[in-house]
DNA sequence: AATGAATGAGCCTTCATTCAT
DNA sequence: AATGAATGAAGGCTCATTCAT
């Protein structure tokens, strides 16, 4: 039966991000357990509370960002960057942090915030030192642009956004 | 006694528009209603439930923005857009779609948000034609793109995304 | 309305009493204000949660068995004694205790519990040293022994444990 | 298997006991199974539901009562009496009517109180008999007071209350 | 008209019990 | 036979809304 539960925890995550990103925060854990086709006991069973069920969606998601954006060290900058802002805005789960709230970070979130803040923050000094990133806006305006654009829910990868947030951020040369 | 209510009515959308701002859309109406120096039940006078104080501060906000589009109507296209993204990233009550979420609109704010679009779609068009906004984006997604923009709480006049958002916008000539 | 609210408040109390000591600890809340004539959302305006109703009940009598005492501490050791059994005999909160479980206290029910442990203290001490009450006992343990008797749910002033428990603790007299 | 069985059957009750005597009535059959060594399966394959378990427990202490009763018939009645009390004082379990509360009593318990209702009254009657016993109790209020005595929880042999009821049952000469 | 007490539907959570493995 | 995952009824609590004063 460890083959079923963890299914029945992925149906619970699966569930749970969609709700999250259809119909906002408020979504109850009935709903959540119901899309998922299980009891509330069963979500319960897996996940203590709502607290730690929205700590788990922002932990994996965090998670394949990190790994995403280690991916991705050793090509070009820009190359990253543009990989970097294509894949939040395919992102579902872009809401983790209008989710979290101000809640109080797990210790499993705030060592990956921290790592990823570290990765962005290379990943833009990089991109600066070889004049392709605009270099007028620090690396924490930047990580935490990037972030809003991360946050934002509905983001699509064909968004538009993404294309005009890309030509807003490369260098601009003189008279253009 | 017409003065009094009035003054009321303002006491209370301001301290909603502060809270919401403040501490997200979970505020409740007691809690409005107590940083409006008032019981809950003079806040039901003034507005017969949430979705109406809700709806107010939307339109309030919607009439704000279009009087603004309005004002700049006769401004080089340009400039009108660039008053325009500065304007909204200033507004506390960019959340205002976050709070309505996905809820029916009033009449008037059906309404609001068409002169809004009609307003902002002929303001795009005339940019465009002066080659002074890029032209691989239709109107429609410019729009949406401003609208996130909008909505996205906390934004502030001086934010980042300002600067970069208008700099992704403009016109990129040969070569930039 | 004042004088509504605190008849509700009074009866809450009432009814939480009688059917705490009449069903035990485990019955609910929905049932307490029923049974109060009130809808819950009234209960909990008057007590903010379970443990505040609680911690008034016992807060309550442990006020009315200090004033006891203390209305008795200038009559004769033995009679004050006896009438201390009779009292709390007599009390249908007596399973105060058993509600409060090992809960921690408030800061009133600290008090309380100290002032009546004084209380009991001085006056185990005088009737021993009148020699009425048996003196093989340490203040400490009768005092136990009496909160025991306190704490028996059901007990009434009828009961013939009352009459017992005097007639052991009094002094024996040699060859008795 | 039978063995096994058994075992575990004992372990279960022994779990219970100690749980329900350290931690109240509050105790879950998955902490009652888990403090067995046992999934809650297991607990439920012995016991088809909670109230089978306590009536277990109940009608094993209410066993081990009469089997004393009846060890102690042929002895002084004030012996067979105190024996009573001390033994009654010392067990971890007396609260298992706490535990069965008001609900109806399985054939085997209401047998079982019966039977021990019948030795008290012989022992009560007969201690009465012989002067050592107050004679202004009726053996139904000295059986309901002990009854008390036995169901106290956390009683222990050495309890100041086991000497006070004794002293407070023993007969009185005139004059002490 | 203003107030705040009362109401009750609905959410989060627990736990006795059932059932698939 | 043992296990522990799944279930769902029930309890504590919140808050939008109504209503008596």
């Amino acid at each position: 039966m460890r083959a079923d539960a963890r299914r029945n925890r992925e149906r619970i995550v699966g569930a749970a991000l969609g709700l999250f990103a259809e119909h906002g925060s408020g979504v109850s854990m009935e709903e959540i357990a119901q899309a998922a086709g299980l009891g509330v006991g069963t979500l319960y069973r897996h996940f203590p509370d709502r607290r730690a069920l929205v700590e788990d969606l922002a932990v994996s998601t965090l998670t394949a960002l990190r790994d995403r954006l280690r991916s991705t060290r050793d090509r070009p900058p820009w190359d990253a960057l543009a990989d970097l802002v294509g894949y939040c805005a395919g992102q579902p789960l872009a809401l983790v942090t209008s989710l979290t709230g101000a809640a109080p970070a797990s210790e499993s979130r705030t060592r990956l915030v921290g790592e990823v803040d570290v990765l962005l923050h290379d990943l833009v000094e990089q991109a600066q030192k070889q004049r392709v990133l605009r270099g007028d806006l620090s690396p924490e305006q930047i990580a935490g642009l990037l972030n809003v654009a991360i946050c934002r829910p509905g983001a699509r990868a064909d968004d538009p956004l993404t294309t005009v947030l890309l030509d807003g951020l490369r260098t601009h040369r003189p008279g253009a």
